[in-house]
DNA sequence: GGATAACAATAGTATTACTATCATTACTCG
DNA sequence: CGAGTAATGATAGTAATACTATTGTTATCC
């Protein structure tokens, strides 16, 4: 039998936890396959709401609003994600290797995880390359960053910005670094994908290219002397 | 007297050339200061018709939708920005020096422009930092580039590319590592100002800081050998 | 068996993004 | 000078969006 794993999520995140009913794990279910296939502006609950046979109203229980909706699912991702980062770098005593492997997670593209079961995790992650940024380039950043919306990233920016520091504790710009690495992984992804010249990454080996890519600029960036 | 430039605009951006009429100007120039001002979400062509003392119709004849100005507002940036590199790099003659100049026209916060009277660069940056990724980030963003609304942008990134070729010829991925840096200098201070435990970029010394990260960032991954 | 919570059903509001129509003004060309 | 054309103003309208409110129905839990 498989593990089932349940990510603690921030309550500020949802008016009503999604992962405490049938119709909530609906809700994150269809949500990211409906982001996924049309994009985040063309997405509306009423939208979801008939497709899961519900109501407008209902989803309002749980989520107050489009843009929550998405902050919660890219928050998961980033919660996934470091559990995914603790896992892989577990039983690994070299910072180096430590590093690398993490990079490898954080760039590489996601596996289907089968202890997740109403959550496709592939879909998700076209969601995060294609929308995630908007979760913080929006007019409303600072009330959520108030409400603590944005935590699950900062502690896994922080924590791979701590690997950094364990392989070089005198580069200046460790946190910097994580998050330029992080977006330009999306970016390079998204670039493949939609404005090929503006990246070397092409669409058949976009996941190996953009985890070279990047692995090569952070080691030569941290790499101590000149 | 002060010379005025006149960027060439690709068609395809407007319905109406904006630049060739005095309402055209008042839709970018207030267009900006509202962008700014309230964000692109918030942002609609009503208000902006309601403060230039003209009508939503009006406005809609110069542009066909609220993405499209923002697609126009950025080109103009790439376009200005590309201007701007040339001019940087026209008498030097070394390589290097001519890509370290370039990083810092492409990184610094921008100044105001004199010879561009209606158009105020400090807040358009502000509107690029803060809303120029949602131009690709879109479901359309196919259609439009089909369209060649992304031209100027892709002839920015491959001319400083072709810098870090001119400094070295083997490194793998020029293209990405300019679309990385250019948008991680948004980034950054997008960050530094909103959510600052994601940079060590602080909002008192966001432009030379970030300009620093980068430019060493760049030259350490291009730097030949290991 | 009675209270409570969750949800469905329905309706409604203000706003948005955009289109259509028609009158008026201003400028242009012969 | 006078007709035609282009640019704009004025007004109206539409379908959809993002959300809220109300009320009734069902399942659940002590």
């Amino acid at each position: 039998m498989t593990q089932r794993i349940a990510l603690q999520m921030d309550p500020t995140l949802y008016l009503k936890d999604p992962m405490s009913s049938d119709l909530g794990e609906s809700i994150v279910e269809h949500g990211i396959l409906m982001l996924d296939a049309m994009g985040y502006e063309a997405f509306t609950f009423r939208k979801l709401a008939e497709r899961i046979g519900t109501t407008e109203a209902s989803v309002y229980r749980y989520f107050k609003s489009k843009h929550r909706l998405l902050l919660y699912l890219t928050a998961w991702y980033w919660s996934w994600m470091e559990y995914r980062l603790e896992l892989a770098t577990a039983n690994v005593a070299d910072p180096e290797a430590r590093l690398r492997l993490a990079l490898r997670e954080l760039t590489q593209r996601i596996c289907q995880d089968y202890s997740t079961p109403r959550i496709d995790e592939i879909a998700l992650y076209r969601v995060v390359v294609a929308e995630s940024s908007k979760v913080f380039l929006h007019a409303d950043v600072d009330a959520d960053n108030r409400e603590g919306c944005f935590k699950s990233y900062k502690r896994l920016c922080r924590a791979v910005g701590d690997l950094i520091r364990e392989v070089n504790p005198a580069y200046p710009y460790p946190v910097a670094l994580v998050s330029t690495v992080v977006e330009s992984s999306h970016l390079q992804k998204h670039f493949a994908e939609h404005l090929p010249s503006l990246t070397e990454v092409t669409r058949g080996d976009a996941d190996e290219a953009t985890t070279a890519f990047l692995t090569d600029l952070v080691f030569r960036a941290i790499a101590p002397g000149r």
